[in-house]
DNA sequence: CAGGATTCATAATCTCAGCCTATTACTGTG
DNA sequence: CACAGTAATAGGCTGAGATTATGAATCCTG
């Protein structure tokens, strides 16, 4: 018969302890239990381990030479198991999400502080990607969630939560959308606009509510990242349609923002997982406060 | 509870197969004791280790990163069991053992060769060192055995076996002790003789053998390896009294040698243990061999 | 799209490994 | 030489874990 972690236990703590009686009230059992363990053990391996009359317990040559081995063996498997605690118990652990470049920059960053206060061993890698970048990455599994743009039908992923992201519009001050009653299609049409580039989600959205009221916005230019659509908003070059989860649509000194009135400029956001995957404690956890905090917010 | 070694080889292949069923079978084991073995496993290190609907099984990311790292405990502790194993079936192991070093140089060697004959993958390590020092070296267990001359009475030793080695008498070809009917101790008093140095047990047991007989010897020289011995011997500095174990007494091309012809020339020969000590398996059966070839011889 | 086949999970039952208590046997010590 | 302390043995019992039988879900196929 192989043998047992209970005996290997066994034999190493009567080596170190030199008693089979004292060795057995560290490991609650019995003296005789013990005996039988270590009896055992020596049948398993075909080997004496210790040379013991009823006085006195010493390890034969052979005990000797397996102490440090499989004491080595002890350790490295209980490391493992902690780990495992730890990880269940989110002492440990690394959360992987792919999200759009606009929550990465946007609201993910305060989210992932605040939940790091709560568990500061955990610790992110985060992949900023477009939104079919994410779709793909949590298909493969590189990462455990993702946060991207419009509605997901695919079996294969499971949407944890949904919320709205509506469109804002940035202007310089001074601009003549911050005198409107409101900023609607209509008033949008007759300025020159920063969109973002068509392969954007973000676009699709715009196009489609322009496309949806029958009017053609006045292109100004494209950018392909949100920082530049802002840089060109300072420059003059007219106002941009950003998403309101973005970082780039808070107030900067020379900036103003507001929502775009028409609910039509609103896109749906997904968390989703892959479906039928159990996610890492970690990221099961961090799921949990994300929903929770886009629903407060 | 803690992880059970069978849980962890049930995991470890399930993960390997992808299939409880066929891992199941591999381990000779029912599937729904598989099943259960898994989920003690997941419970006791607190995370879902597999993804499985009634189709289909996979790792989870947790389960994917413990793997290799139970792979690796399990190999270690198998190759600690099979180790143990081979060294209880005499296919490894180290013979250690203190002999005097007329023995080391004289029957030992060929005992050693002859055992290893039947057990090639044993080695041994000899410590070739006087008297004194044999039985020191088994009282401190830096040797399983020891092979030394007189007789061993201390508690502390078993003496596995004794045997008599009867003193030769070494003379260049044409000394006249090659011409007489008997070589007693009145022939060996009227020559010059080599004897070995005070310290050494030969030279006890031939001071001893004149003692009782009453006579003195004439002393040319002494030695303190019997090789040196030998070599006076060849300059014709007299007659040598070496044991009949040592190699130096075997006929060389100058040289003659025979037993004393007296029965006070005999040293005990004990081949010892410690007391109340296994020897591993190797030692164990050298020590058989070297009795048997002894006691033959 | 229905049904058969396959695979994992659950339920119920049973067996034996292993534990405990009580006792024996031995040894080192004062 | 008696006592104290320690390991080994015996006997009885309990529960962990195995098996068989069955259920539930999914995939494959005609």
């Amino acid at each position: 018969m192989n043998p047992d972690l209970r005996q290997i236990r066994a034999f190493v703590t009567v080596a170190q302890l030199g008693s089979f009686t004292r060795a057995a009230s560290l490991l609650n059992v019995s003296q005789p239990a013990l005996t039988v363990q270590i009896r055992n053990l020596e049948e398993a391996l075909g080997v004496r381990l210790f040379d013991r009359n009823t006085r006195t317990v010493s390890l034969t040559r052979m005990g000797r030479e397996f102490v440090p081995a499989l004491q080595r063996i002890l350790r490295d498997l209980d490391a493992i198991v902690a780990e495992a605690r730890d990880v269940a118990a989110l002492r440990h652990g690394i959360v992987r999400l792919a999200a759009l470049p606009s929550f990465a920059s946007g609201v993910l960053p305060e989210i992932i502080a605040q939940f790091r206060e709560a568990n500061p061993k955990i610790s992110f890698v985060i992949h900023d990607v477009i939104a079919s970048g994410v779709v793909a990455q949590v298909r493969e599994e590189q990462v455990d969630l993702g946060l991207t743009g419009g509605r997901i039908v695919d079996p294969d992923f499971e949407v944890l939560h949904t919320t709205q992201d509506h469109m804002h519009v940035v202007y310089p001050v001074g601009h003549s959308f911050g005198d409107m009653e409101q900023v609607d299609v209509e008033a949008l049409t007759l300025h020159p606009l920063i969109l973002m580039h068509p392969a954007t989600s973000v676009r699709s959205v715009v196009d489609a509510a322009f496309l949806a009221a029958g009017r053609l916005p006045i292109v100004a230019a494209e950018a392909t990242y949100m920082s530049t659509a802002v840089g060109m908003v300072r420059a003059g070059l007219g106002a941009a349609i950003l998403p309101g989860s973005a970082m780039e649509v808070r107030a900067e000194q020379t900036l103003r923002s507001r929502p775009v009135d028409d609910r039509r400029f609103t896109r749906e956001i997904s968390i989703i997982k892959k479906a039928e995957r159990t996610l890492p404690p970690a990221s099961e956890s961090f799921a949990h406060t994300l929903i929770q905090t886009l629903q407060t917010a």
